[in-house]
DNA sequence: ATGAATGCAAAGTATTTGCAGTCTA
DNA sequence: TAGACTGCAAATACTTTGCATTCAT
């Protein structure tokens, strides 16, 4: 019988509760600490791929090198400055509607697809 | 003055023999080394990221954790099978059209960005 | 007691760097 | 000899796993 999971929950409630906002374990782990939950970053990390697991959480991979996570939800693209590393979330979908033509073209049932636009920030421009 | 460069010279040669074929350093290192090339992992790894200061050669993130290296050229998108690892070129580019758009919306100046589709190849389906 | 969640430490994986040795001009 | 390239090994940076401990049932 399962155990209460105070990391667990802290982490799924972190994530939830704000929308979108992409999270590395660090991240998370620090932000929870700071509410006073007792917290490591393995737990983290495991709360975070059981939450994946779920469906809870997706995994987001802005290619460096670090692990990002963020809740669940609609589909969106992500840009990232190249100077301060800030993220900002772009709400449409740009690739959808390119995928029935990809899977003609090269024979690839694509399934999902990881976009990251690199540029400014307004404030790093 | 500078004393000839093997590694870096069949590094170089190496990617621009195969046309945007995805490199890992391992693989490059490999290739060469079947063609009698004595050459140490480090090197390759300087060699790769001097050819990209040239503007020879691009790094491209998958997202899997593995940076790889092809050469510079006309821009294009990958496609990587979940299953098996395979990547396969797409031609076209499916999000320049949108970048007008964006800057204006998020007020990021997209400079680049890294698209990867992820799904089936022909083999794995 | 049982079984799951947690913390700590260690192992893994891949990239990057320091430095001494080598080699050509 | 000077200066640049190379190889080896160590340092980084993160992610992932093993295992003993803790805790509510």
């Amino acid at each position: 019988m399962p155990r209460p999971s105070h990391v667990r929950d802290a982490v799924v409630s972190e994530l939830s509760a704000a929308d979108h906002h992409l999270w590395s374990v660090d991240e998370v782990l620090e932000s929870i600490q700071g509410k006073g939950v007792r917290a490591d970053f393995s737990s983290v990390f495991r709360s975070l791929v059981w939450a994946q697991g779920r469906g809870l959480v997706e995994r987001v991979e802005l290619g460096d090198g670090k692990t990002r996570f963020e809740s669940a939800g609609g589909h969106h693209e992500h840009a990232q400055c190249e100077h301060c590393g800030a993220v900002a979330e772009i709400p449409e979908c740009l690739v959808e509607e390119a995928t029935e033509r990809l899977q003609s073209e090269t024979g690839f049932a694509v399934h999902t697809h990881r976009l990251v636009l690199v540029g400014l920030c307004p404030n790093c421009q």
